[in-house]
DNA sequence: TCCCTCATGTAAAAGGTTACATGATTTA
DNA sequence: TAAATCATGTAACCTTTTACATGAGGGA
């Protein structure tokens, strides 16, 4: 009656099925992949992704060959097993609440009038800038997209989920930066 | 030689600070603070809260009153003082990195190729939804804050401090209620 | 010479959620 | 009668970050 090979999945766990379902990776090339693009709404330490998919592997949702190599160290490439796929569905098909979210920026913003509005307006120029720079490199991925697909990939390609999260990627960012260029304007004019 | 009263202050300890900054209150104010607009953009739980209260106070950020009560249990009623404000406007004037986004939405949406259509154009019409709901909640904070402090509050008010957070709650749920539709677009014609 | 890339792990600490614990009053 | 509100805390657990650990090869 013991319970074996039974663990929880965490939405680590899933966001690294997700990734293996579009092809075999090692530990090191998913902890790349968690940076770019996917980093935009989920991101994770190699720390992390190594017990993480000893535990996916414990159970039988991943599977990996050992590549033995002589000038780098060897390495574990992993890719889903059906049972692996199953779940990932599953997940895909369950119920989800509303992500709760953390911004020190906003945090700061909601006692900003205690500061001094000069290093204010500088900091929010900072943020502006770097979510600028975001959004022009997910719009220009966006036009890869475009390309290797012919203007819009099919709802059963890989390339929808990649086109769909650079899309909030690019909504969240242009809003982002319209709301610091609203905060400067704000705090310039007395 | 000793440090005594020395303690790193979290992220959830200025939020508490940003809120002491315009009122006294207890701990159980504070808990239903972080719910209520603050919980847009930082959340916490009350037994979070009541540890970092008291190592505010032990370090001399802020300080309580105990208020007997008969009918109800007795209270701390918590205030800043000189050096908590002092501390809070320290880190307001630090510099911050961008804060990364975690959104299971987002996740899913990059496996959705994997999914059913129907479903997830399900999915994405309760998130339009609850998104929506949201949008006009700030929307009508927003009215009122208007109302309050005659069409807009000046930078030395905490009103602007609401202001400020409502607006990019306003941009982020709107973009985000537009996000979803797009999706569902995309999901319904094949 | 120093840092970056490839490649995998472990350990410790910090941050956050869920559950346990108590108990009177008010509202549905 | 059941649930919500007021009011404070602790304990256990889970998740995430930072630091420790190793080591070869390539580029600035």
């Amino acid at each position: 009656m013991a319970k074996i090979k039974e663990m929880k999945i965490t939405t680590l766990g899933y966001a690294l099925l997700g990734l293996l379902a579009r092809s075999e990776q090692t530990g090191y090339d998913l902890s790349q992949g968690l940076k770019d693009p996917v980093s935009f709404f989920w991101h994770a330490q190699h720390s992390q992704i190594y017990p993480e998919l000893a535990k996916l592997e414990f159970s039988g949702l991943v599977k990996y060959k050992l590549i033995e190599q002589t000038e780098r160290p060897d390495k574990k490439v992993y890719s889903l097993t059906p049972l692996g796929k199953k779940h990932l569905e599953m997940w895909l098909h369950a119920p989800l609440t509303v992500s709760k979210v953390r911004d020190e920026l906003v945090l700061k913003a909601y006692s900003l009038w205690l500061a001094d509005s000069k290093a204010a307006v500088q900091m929010m120029r900072d943020h502006a800038e770097a979510h600028a720079e975001r959004l022009a490199e997910y719009e220009r991925r966006l036009e890869l997209v475009k390309r290797k697909t012919n203007k819009q990939p099919s709802l059963e390609s890989p390339w929808f989920g990649v086109q769909a999260v650079l899309m909030r990627g690019i909504g969240y960012e242009r809003e982002y930066v319209a709301w610091c260029k609203w905060m400067i304007e704000r705090l310039e004019k007395t």
